[in-house]
DNA sequence: CCTACCGATCGGTAGG
DNA sequence: CCTACCGATCGGTAGG
């Protein structure tokens, strides 16, 4: 017995989650339709979507592949990096690449999405949007962490904060980038990163450690 | 001849519009649906319809009110402020307190429009929502121009990164508050603000920020 | 402003 | 994986 590492029927089912990630992305996860899912992978309806069983399914799924790729671009390329304010740094210039890169065709996924369902009633697919999130967040609070505890920011630096503005810089530089056309949001929202670190650590330099912490 | 200020059908054009400015800021632009307004509305799809002739001409009617409640909620408080850094801490500060009170059910109705609008192809509406967007930062920078020439910013001072770093806390803010239904995010956009402000006024050793208010 | 209707598309099902 | 079908809803129209 030499089981096939994916099954045609699995195969199947990949395509036509990467397919509905770069649908959603544009559209949103509301605006996935199966029967245009269907048509674009050439196949009917009914035969795409008895892989999921029902539209909530499918939007679970998708969010799934959406997430794999995120931490594929993003996440890991980023983890190559020492930890401390390198990794922190580094994190938010993969995001700016990821979105540069047009790795989703509707922008950052997650985005997307938490605009979409910030306001609706929760449900599964809310849910999990907002728990992708705060997975996001913490790690961006982590690497602040990491750095804070090796004396690259000071020891009262709050993580939390710097990881909402960071990311705040980051999100905003997604919208304007694609609404406008325009590379210049990137590089703003690189420099506010910049400066914004900068402005973090440098407190560090004027303080003397405490001498406990 | 004693025409009236508003005519019953212009009576009728506004409520139609103003539940359609709430229920967009929720479900999206393109989520809005002729039937489930009128439904909404007591009153009948065609009924509804002939006041706008296609659901473009509504989406387009739609912004223009959700544009005059966002000019009278936010812009015109703020402009009750003195020109300069006072003007521009009240922008932002108008922002959140909009965001606060549920103006919209759905959060800002331009955050909402803008993530749904940014990929999307080209037209009337896409193009209404990147006007309105852009003014907006436009206000933002003017204030930081105002600001600069009366020796409150420093005079090499960069308006549009700045006004693009505070729009940021701003729109974050209006994500997460929602998302997680959690005030802190606009306390932690406050802070953002400040802390932004604060150094940018500090860098050419200006006076911070007036007295608390 | 209404009733009555159009073709298209939606999510989902039956049966194979 | 398919064809064939369901009721509901979509934007829009005819006619009054």
């Amino acid at each position: 017995m030499t089981p096939r590492r994916t099954t045609r029927g699995a195969q199947t089912r990949d395509a036509i989650l990467r397919a509905a990630a770069d649908v959603a992305s544009v559209d949103g996860l509301e605006g996935l339709s199966i029967g245009r899912l269907a048509t674009e992978l050439a196949m009917s309806k009914s035969g795409l979507f008895a892989h999921f069983g029902s539209k909530e399914e499918l939007q679970l799924a998708t969010i799934e592949e959406a997430r794999q790729r995120y931490v594929r671009e993003v996440i890991a390329p980023a983890l190559g990096w020492r930890p401390g304010i390198t990794r922190l740094y580094a994190l938010c210039d993969a995001f700016l690449s990821y979105v540069e890169r047009d790795v989703f065709p509707g922008g950052c996924f997650f985005a997307s999405a938490m605009a979409e369902f910030d306001c609706k009633a929760p449900g599964a697919v809310r849910d999990r949007i907002a728990e992708c999130q705060e997975q996001w967040m913490r790690t961006l609070e982590r690497a602040a962490d990491d750095a804070r505890a090796i004396g690259e920011l000071p020891s009262d630096s709050d993580s939390r904060q710097l990881a909402f503005e960071l990311e705040a810089a980051l999100l905003s530089a997604n919208w304007y980038f694609h609404l406008y056309k325009d590379a210049t949001y990137l590089t703003r929202a690189r420099r506010a990163v910049q400066t914004r670190l900068s402005n973090e650590t440098a407190r560090a330099g004027l303080h003397s450690l405490p001498p406990d912490d």
